[in-house]
DNA sequence: CCAAAAGTGTTCGACGTACACCCATGC
DNA sequence: GCATGGGTGTACGTCGAACACTTTTGG
């Protein structure tokens, strides 16, 4: 029958995307306390007593970043179960990809030392984060450029007013590859509810104003978007 | 800083999918213990100490039904962690979609007195089910459906021999709808690695024999499968 | 022969790709 | 004018949808 249940703590933490001067930075912090003190890590903390495990991410949202969580696409990701994944003990991690515009961070954390952005391309595999917060970095990635093509997320990477090269650019920072512009800008006007037009138009320095757009009612696109060349 | 940490229980908790007689499937358990003693509810059990969840959920399913977890698909599901969803105290959920061929269910397990395979409409929505275990079901077919539009899972479904017919009862089963034969046996095997012919053919009864296929190699599916009508 | 299931050929239309071309701004 | 980015028009190819038609079995 029931042998011993596994006495653990279950942890959540968080993988806060967003795309910065044209590449795609990850939020990362510098751990205050042990274990790993003094190493990079993803923002995160443990679960409480009441607490939802989607309530405990955007709490620690809050908590270590400044930013507000509820205004955030959050999604959940499978969970890191692994027996001797945190040497401090039995801890189970629920990870969630966030999705952010280029926002600056505030306050910087209490657990943490400072939090900052840091370009994904930069973590390179294996190497400088503690825990196995590196497979954490590498499922949420590849979630988001999966997304991409699915759902309409890419607008919430923009302000709420952007132009269709910024949300071009958030495609072509996340997929790593560059987009026509003429067929980008076409596929998105005519997939109803994507975005909707603002009306106004932006003059940022050179070239032709653009039009600005805001997000959209729709969440789920339909066609795909295809990442398959479409090169320029 | 750190306030309480949750005391908990993790828990694996198993939706098992397959098609028998045309229709979807999952099967249930009737339950031996407290909570919800008598009611139906999907097979699972607590985490051990030295345990991944993935292995946990391979384990039970063993445990539970005979079946043998190593040759199905998992797929984890996102966590379920309401603070009230088991009376007993505070357990979070993590959910496992298991697909199985159409396989007699040998062992009754140990804590439930019986495993049988259900159709998935006869559950009719908040009803019969402990736990929340009617919301992990919606997810786990929800899964599924998106699944057999992106990866090969169909064929997981099938035994280890099927005909095209039987793989696209499996699509019309999952999905609910009716499609194409002639449209649909082009797709798959015009798709690379979908579908590897065993040479063999089948006479089941009347019409004409059909080629027998064994799984390929590839699992993701690209161009993908598409639901929207396609309907014959 | 007839019914039923498996499979092939073919036409049509929708959509993605590529690219020529025009528009509006700063310098 | 010229460079730079925004946006439209359009031709071509690919692929999914629909369906006529042939093949091979059982009754």
């Amino acid at each position: 029958m029931a042998r011993e249940h596994a006495v653990l703590r279950l942890a959540v933490d968080l993988c806060i995307l967003t795309v910065r001067e044209g590449s795609l930075q990850v939020l990362v912090v510098e751990r205050g306390n042990e274990p790993y003190r003094g190493r990079l890590a993803l923002p995160g903390g443990f679960l409480r007593g009441d607490e939802e495990p989607s309530a405990a991410a955007i709490r620690e949202l809050g908590e270590e970043t400044g930013l507000d969580g509820t205004r955030l696409h959050l999604e959940q990701l499978p969970v890191f179960g692994a027996p001797d994944r945190d040497p401090s003990g039995r801890v189970v991690s629920v990870p969630y990809l966030a999705i952010a515009p280029d926002l600056p961070v505030p306050r910087p954390g209490s657990d943490a030392t400072g939090a900052r952005w840091s370009p994904v391309a930069s973590l390179v595999s294996g190497g400088t984060l503690a825990f196995d917060h590196h497979d954490i970095l590498d499922l949420a990635v590849e979630r988001a450029r999966a997304s991409l093509e699915n759902t309409t997320v890419a607008a919430v990477f923009c302000d709420d007013l952007f132009t269709m090269g910024e949300l071009r650019g958030v495609y072509e920072a996340v997929w790593g590859i560059s987009l026509d512009p003429r067929n980008f800008s076409r596929k998105v006007t005519k997939t109803a509810g994507f975005v909707e037009p603002a009306g106004a138009r932006r003059t940022d320095g050179v070239g032709r104003p653009a039009a600005l757009y805001r997000r959209g009612p729709v969440g789920r696109l339909n066609p795909a978007m295809l990442r398959s060349s479409m090169s320029s």
